[in-house]
DNA sequence: CCGCATCCTACCGGATACTG
DNA sequence: CAGTATCCGGTAGGATGCGG
């Protein structure tokens, strides 16, 4: 009774009609599972410079310091720790601190993160498509 | 001199990749535009809600009313008015609204905001994937 | 030196009451 | 019914400080 209805792999570009589908197939309970996780990454996402960040790290070909994504973004110091520390702690992120003179804390994307990056990439197709 | 490099039609589920290879084709001028065009998608988005309103929008198969979203999301009508709002000014929503009694409002999604669906889309299917 | 914590200010978002 | 007015708490932004 686990979970006989797990979507086997993650297909990017999902069409809402899929996964319209999907919703009208799970009972009440699991529907109102996965509600409540779309809806905790939509606040997740649904914060100041959260997507951005994150697309900073798709088009990344290397580990980012903290410093980088700053003087990419210009965003304030604090909400950039703030946003960096929630992404880590919901497992998208991983953070590794170097002991060195000058310290270093490299920040890589993991696969959850990485199973996100289409709906970066798709954005920017948007944008190049619907832009003024 | 137009747009040489405009891309053709949009395809769901972009990956990094080819949107990498898109924008390391674009001279400086072109990147930035697009850029900029992808910051105010994303700040659009990085509002309390706004991709939960979307999310509504994209499962319906009417027009919705503002009493409608108001109910679905539980969110304040204050915040939900100036979403709407927003959306609306962007050329995401059409607001209809009908000279009755009591007064109807309806919003409908424009195709460019159909062409986002795939991004929710994407969303659900991450959170089936990778939820807790 | 770099990565962040702190302090303070301004604005945004939540709850409720109220109007056309 | 579809919002607006009002009040208030929380969150983002800017500057600065400090620890490693």
């Amino acid at each position: 009774m686990d979970e006989p209805r797990e979507i086997p792999d993650l297909e990017p570009g999902a069409s809402i009609e899929a996964v319209r589908a999907l919703r009208e197939s799970l009972d009440r309970e699991e529907r109102a599972s996965l509600e409540a996780s779309v809806e905790t990454l939509f606040d997740l996402l649904g914060r100041a410079h959260a997507l951005s960040v994150l697309a900073v790290f798709a088009f990344a070909d290397r580990p980012l310091r903290f410093g980088d994504i700053e003087a990419t973004l210009g965003v304030a110091p604090n909400t950039l720790s703030t946003r960096l520390s929630e992404l880590t702690d919901c497992g998208l992120l991983e953070r590794r601190a170097y002991d060195e003179s000058p310290p270093r804390v490299e920040y890589t994307p993991t696969p959850k993160a990485v199973a996100l990056f289409p709906v970066i990439g798709h954005c920017y197709r948007w944008a190049a498509d619907y832009a003024p």
